[in-house]
DNA sequence: CTGAAAGCGCTTACAG
DNA sequence: CTGAAAGCGCTTACAG
């Protein structure tokens, strides 16, 4: 298991400072200062500035961000917050974050809470201790508004991709319930007349607005809706499955012939309590998902689901929070749009 | 439709500081500093220490992490360099380091190369000048070799995930060489004699490796092999559908009857192609995948693939480049075994 | 057990 | 255009 190799130690070289390139060029180190900003380097004379530049370069010189930061107040620096890094809708939203961030040479630090109880409230906590200069929460879950209201009142704070009405700071998302709302309204353009919701937990705000949307519009369709009692605590494949054999056993012959599960990975785990099922998809049951997560367009049939537009919400996201720390303060909710993708698992002729 | 909350506001001033809670207490700053830090809590008189927690509970007090690094030298933060977050198998490793430093209250930087060239260097030096405690790097790539030889120079490195052979630095993998084996083994037991494999690009040494284990197995077992030309720069859906349709363009009846593609990725675009040509999985094409990707399970059939072992090559990473910050020397490098799932794309009695 | 002083590596008024 | 000094918020020898 574990081969140990020889070893090659390396000598290590510690960090050249300021006052090592002034000694270097024989300046002062305000001097080296001001040459080694772009923002301040007017202030010395070219030729002066040659000089420096040269030094630092030969030297080695990286500038200590602590020790500056400790001046200028700013960390360039912002956290990020995650239920889950694992989940692939994520991934988009840190990359439209880090897309934004990038230009303005501010770096992320992510963390996750797994949805923990208090786990937030910890990393809320650490994250001001770094001096982040600011804060964007995609973990919120009902409950947490005081923590992040609170947060919102040492550092500037953006909540994103999960809702968190309440919390009294900005926030940028996707309505959930246009995105349940497209579902329904697709499910009944292709004449189903009775379907059933995989819902996810409820104390994450995306899911009971997802049902309420599909709710309002099968409803307004004339569509009959099964309601599920049980109820979930994560949305994983196994949670999808759950689900679906509860339906199937609740239901009997009388199964709805579509289904809308409120993440792709619920999604994947109906289809196979189906298939185990002998019933074929769209044929006996339509299945529809949410998020477009990356494999969903190669699957067999594809997925019917709602593209949910990460990297958007997530630059819009890094956009309001370095606002904010620019002294922004007009605290605006954003809604990016949504598209539903329509695969086979829906539309026969897409099969 | 937004809730309110009852507001139960959460007083918190910003940045008080040491100074502030000394004053609050009447107290020298020297004294709460030790008397707030839980090692150097027993140089102080309980009595005071009560005192000087509770005033800091009270004013909402949180240490300014860069001004204690300026004199610990150390920032509690290790960076991470990956190559893609947006690829399933990073997630576990991540979790595994941050399983592993959360321990030791040090924080994980991420950020990604996207595999871009000079990406890596650049983001080397901008960690360099964050002081991080240590570098993990899982995005190398041959030609990368010194550049991260130099990052070791300067601070604690390991390499983890992806080898990097010559780098001098220690590292934490997993053998490609004996997935690759582990999956031609398996082939050449179900009986297969002619095989083929959907390389992930050369210069991630991960593909190399899988590609020589498997082919030498193949040959150890007396299987033919065609050898693809054609070479992908990623290892996406569409890299493994190109280059499957490639193989069946080149091999027209004569296809081999079992792939194994370097990612599961690119073999869930292999299937696509494959069942686009009307061939059966696994009847007449057998497919193997590599990582075990969280969705593979669930797929029809299920994908046989190599289990890679992320979050304990993370946790290894991790613990070795927290050791070698506390000075231990010993540069080793660590593999971690991977196991073979098998399931219905090459084994038809599980699918 | 507590205090006073020095210093970590920068930036930023203030002089010259 | 450059220098000298002060200071950001901590920790850490050194005294007492």
């Amino acid at each position: 298991m574990v081969t140990p190799t020889t070893d090659t130690r390396i000598p290590v070289r510690t960090g050249a400072t300021l006052a090592d390139v002034a000694e270097a060029v024989g300046l002062h180190p305000s001097t080296v200062s001001r040459a080694l900003d772009p923002g301040r380097a007017s202030m010395v004379k070219a030729e002066t500035r040659e000089r420096v530049l040269e030094a630092a370069e030969r030297i080695g010189y990286r500038p200590n961000l602590a020790a500056r930061s400790l001046m200028t107040g700013r960390t360039a620096t912002v956290a990020v917050i995650a239920a889950d890094l694992g989940n692939p809708w994520v991934t988009p939203i840190i990359h439209g974050i880090a897309s934004r961030m990038h230009d303005d040479g501010v770096v992320p630090i992510v963390a996750e809470t797994d949805d923990q109880p208090g786990a937030l409230a910890e990393l809320v906590d650490h994250m001001v201790a770094r001096r982040v200069d600011a804060l964007i929460v995609l973990a919120g879950r009902e409950g947490d508004q005081d923590v992040v209201r609170s947060a919102g009142q040492v550092v500037p704070t953006v909540v994103a991709a999960r809702p968190l009405p309440g919390a009294g700071v900005g926030a940028v998302i996707s309505d959930g319930k246009m995105g349940g709302a497209l579902v329904a309204s697709h499910l009944a353009d292709l004449g189903h007349t009775h379907v059933a919701q995989l819902r996810g937990p409820s104390n994450v705000l995306n899911f009971p607005l997802r049902s309420r949307g599909f709710s309002s519009v099968a409803k307004a369709r004339g569509l009959r809706e099964t309601h599920l009692e049980m109820e979930v605590t994560s949305t994983k494949v196994e949670d999808g499955a759950a689900l679906m054999e509860h339906l199937l056993a609740t239901t009997g012959d009388d199964h709805p012939t579509a289904v809308f599960a409120h993440n792709d990975s619920m999604a994947l785990g109906a289809i196979s309590v189906l298939k185990r099922h002998g019933l074929a998809i769209p044929g006996d049951v339509a299945v529809a998902g949410f998020n477009d997560s990356p494999m969903t367009e190669h699957l067999t049939p594809g997925l019917t689901t709602v593209h949910y537009p990460g990297w958007e919400v997530g630059h819009a996201a890094a956009d309001a929070a370095l606002r904010l720390l620019e002294g922004d303060i007009s605290l605006a909710s954003i809604e990016i749009d949504q598209e539903l993708i329509i695969r086979g698992s829906t539309d026969p002729t897409k099969a």
